[in-house]
DNA sequence: ATTTAATGTATACAACTGTACGCTGAAATA
DNA sequence: TATTTCAGCGTACAGTTGTATACATTAAAT
């Protein structure tokens, strides 16, 4: 059975998208791969990449977009799991950190181009973020009375640690990841606890639970 | 009166850390400068460069010091204008983002390299975030009966807030600023008062203020 | 006054980059 | 079956890079 043409050219497309994801590591930024460089790892002539990407950074935006699906569906797990086990804040950091540990390479590239010098980038990523937090503001604001631009800065102070536990994890020691992990669970049950305790403040009357 | 040689030398050092400073910038990363570029800007042949730094990394460690050095300068008269006038958090958040905003090469270069490829420069950073840390912790500590601990994870958590508002605030308007400024507030309003709560309900007994 | 040492320069080279051009073979279409 | 389309390749070119080597100038040391 030959192939389709379509089928051919998803195949090189995505031979190109693996190869890119393989050689971005802790030395490796994305900004700093040129394009001979991914054309090699995948094994086709450099000229053979324009017929998949326009440039560089097209292919970029989307690994950008495939690592925050990969990253939004085991997030979608860890909801799961909060239902029959335990603490929200326990399950989605720690099902975090499994994601940084697991697929280090798409963690990278999210948590670079962040701050990066392409403001395409930067808002590829920061829109990815906006998932999280829209989803934790409205899981906060759910359960307890908070405007929605209260719950919006409280989830977005936690995405941000969140993140920034996950960057410390790149860099440390399997054994040190508990504590950085417990570190982060408690900055954000402070975040929590804060946020309640001031909304409460503010209001007429709220029966505590 | 002619110039002694260890002067003339200092000059052409500062000319060349000037000229990277220079050409750092939002579309502009360290990592992207090359040697060539910097010895250009700053008016000198390629190989001079080698008479001051044994590679670019060298050069980059320099400039994340003593950018480093500008900021804890200006964190410290933040603290006088605390002693006179109003909250710390407010008048400390208030008076990164002016540093942001005054010196967003220097912000650029730390917020970078932060999670930037070379260990050296992240562990450069890193230390330098250390300093506002402990610094912090030691305020918070001071203050209220917090463990080591507690301040430290609870000072890195402002830390890092503040740091992100900063990232932000690179890419905003002037009037999107103030608004940013006071999420930020807030945020670190939600982790003290979240903190506080959290290790008095810890406490067997504490008098409430 | 002579020698030494060091700052800065000019030239050169090999390695790598992005990409323009033209070609090939085979799948798709007519 | 004949024609068109298009993914992929090879060659080529101009530009940039880091840095090795050799040399000039001149302050500092002898």
């Amino acid at each position: 059975m030959t192939k389709s043409r379509a089928q051919q050219k998803e195949i090189t497309r995505r031979q190109i998208i693996d190869a890119a994801f393989r050689l971005l590591s802790l030395e490796r930024s994305y900004s700093s791969l040129s394009l001979r460089e991914v054309a090699r790892e995948a094994g086709i002539a450099p000229n053979s990449f324009y017929r998949h990407f326009e440039d560089m950074e097209e292919l970029g935006l989307t690994l950008v977009d495939e690592g925050g699906v990969a990253l939004r569906q085991l997030m979608r797990k860890a909801r799961q799991r909060i239902e029959d086990s335990g603490s929200v804040i326990q399950v989605s950091v720690e099902t975090f950190m499994e994601f940084v540990r697991n697929s280090p390479q798409v963690f990278h590239l999210l948590l670079r181009e962040r701050s990066g010098t392409s403001l395409a980038f930067r808002k590829a990523v920061s829109r990815e973020l906006q998932y999280f937090i829209v989803e934790l503001a409205d899981y906060i604001q759910h359960r307890q009375n908070y405007t929605m631009d209260e719950a919006k800065i409280q989830a977005e102070a936690m995405v941000i640690l969140v993140f920034n536990a996950g960057a410390e994890a790149l860099d440390c020691k399997p054994a040190e990841l508990k504590l950085l992990t417990e570190k982060a669970i408690l900055q954000l049950r402070y975040i929590a606890r804060g946020a309640d305790e001031l909304s409460r403040g503010r209001q007429k009357k709220t029966v505590r639970p």
